[in-house]
RNA sequence: UCCCCGGUAGCUCAGCAGGUAGAGCGGGUGGCUGUUAACCACUUGGUCGGCGGUUCGAGUCCGUCCCGGGGAGCCA
């Protein structure tokens, strides 16, 4: 395509008033007052409006306009001007319009829709102002996530995603065959892998998919979701609590930082955001049950927080809350048990504030072999596949603790939504799979 | 897996007591020199989720299945 004009993003055209610049991208608005005709276009970056007034441009450029429909792609070559009528707030005086393709009629229209018929529109639904800025703070968390450890001397371990084995057996996995020679399953977890990574280079983290097979038809659950896990040697429950509080701090400071531009057009009120400084709130288990009790939840020492208690307690403070220290038997067989009192459990939940729930959660991980495998035993895990992992207790064993970061759960929190599902480009949910 | 709600035009919905299927938006045509989800006029648009039943007659009542949404459980 012939360019008679530099190419300018609608993000930079402060940069360029006063000068003739061509804009690529998307019409989002046409409107039409007989002689003068407005263009809003997109470009990945921000919206402009291209103003066309008869006589100032080709008549064939003017004409062109009659052919535009919504989410057709053109360029726009025009003076800049800056001009507070216009959405954006800049505008061109267009001298040049070029189409590329007419899209065909354009099934969002700007109004509300049902949630079902933009699911099966995802793959243009991602194009709205909304869903953009959700994905410009999610990638925004990523690369938070990425600077945060990296800064600390966590070396990225890339974990497999196809295994032999559950990491909790409890869990329903998705099933594949392996090229006949059996089974094997989609990763639910990195853990495993990483604690073996963890005693060869000290400090590592991993950063990608996981896949359950819960039917689970909640606005908190994906059955693919991102997850950040960081396993360390020698690091111990106090260590891994401070690690954790550290990195969501650090993750929204920077989102505060780096997207206020998006959080405002998600029309996310920042204050809460805001108030998320360390120290964060810390509870153990059992305090936590007399505080929900205290609420008038029925609910017995020993039990799991349903939906509703995670709610609650996540609401009784401004920062997440750190709750540790949870009755082993309702947890995994690889956490330490609290020397303190055995029936405990040396882990961590953090629960996001505004009824958000669960983010994370890790745990100091057994650390003798005798104890591993009577747990194996214990959970009615077969030893075999096991034996790598028993390894790592077998050559140099070392107090070691380690958490996963939901992705999506701390996109949905900071950005105010209802359902994670908005919070990964393309969600997989128990009745969806496409697109 | 269980409970609740829903499925009518491309979209969002209305449709009373069973009696010839409606609106707004979108699409199309025309008008308008500063529009902001523009406005005005005209116009287009339907396998009422599928199957079966009751009835002279079913979008409407009954049965069943499918799909979607919300919640529970389970889970992180």
């Amino acid at each position: 395509m012939i360019q008679t004009s530099p190419v300018a993003t609608i993000a930079r055209l402060r940069e360029h008033v006063g000068q003739v610049v061509t804009l690529r991208g998307w019409a989002v608005h046409l409107r039409s007052s007989g002689k003068i005709r407005f263009v809003v276009l997109r470009d990945g970056t921000g919206i402009a409006q291209g103003v066309l007034i008869k006589g100032h441009l080709p008549e064939e450029d003017f004409a062109a306009f009659e052919e535009l429909t919504l989410e057709s792609s053109l360029t726009l070559t025009g003076r800049v001007k800056a001009e507070p009528r216009a959405p954006g707030g800049f505008e061109l005086e267009v001298s040049g319009l070029q189409l590329i393709h007419i899209a065909q009629e354009y099934p969002i229209q700007p109004k509300e829709h049902g949630v079902g018929f933009l699911m099966d529109h995802r793959h243009l639904w991602l194009r709205s102002p909304r869903q953009q800025a959700i994905l410009r703070v999610r990638d925004e968390v990523c690369r938070a996530c990425r600077d945060f450890f990296h800064e600390r001397d966590f070396v990225l371990i890339d974990t497999p995603i196809l295994t032999p084995t559950a990491c909790e057996g409890t869990t329903s996995l998705f099933e594949t065959d392996y090229l006949g020679r059996g089974k094997a399953y989609l990763s639910q977890s990195g853990q495993l892998y990483l604690e073996a990574a963890a005693m060869a280079l000290g400090r590592v983290y991993c950063f990608g998919p996981t896949f359950r097979a819960e039917k689970s038809k909640t606005r908190r659950h994906l059955t693919e979701f991102w997850m950040v896990e960081a396993e360390a040697a020698f690091y111990t429950l106090e260590d891994l609590l401070a690690l954790t509080e550290e990195l969501v701090s650090y993750i929204v400071a920077r989102v505060l930082a780096h997207r206020e531009e998006e959080l405002a057009l998600l029309e996310r009120d920042t204050a809460p955001l805001k108030a998320v400084t360390k120290p964060f709130p810390r509870l153990s288990y059992t305090e936590a049950v007399a505080r929900l009790k205290e609420q008038g939840m029925k609910m017995e020492w020993g039990e799991d927080f349903g939906g509703d208690e995670e709610t609650l307690l996540s609401r009784m403070f401004a920062a997440p809350v750190i709750v540790h220290r949870y009755p082993r038997r309702a947890k995994a067989f690889y956490m330490e048990a609290d020397p303190e009192n055995p029936e405990l459990a040396l882990c961590v939940d953090m629960l996001a504030p505004e009824g958000y729930g669960e983010i994370i959660g890790g745990s100091q991980r057994v650390a003798d072999l005798e104890v591993l495998l009577a747990r194996l035993q214990e959970y009615g895990l077969p030893r075999e596949p096991f034996e790598w992992y028993l390894d790592l207790r077998r050559y140099g064993s070392v107090p070691h603790s380690g958490f996963g970061l939901g992705i999506e759960r701390t996109v949905a929190w900071l950005c105010g939504l209802k359902h994670v599902r908005e919070a990964i480009p393309f969600p997989r949910l128990l009745d969806r799979l496409y697109p």
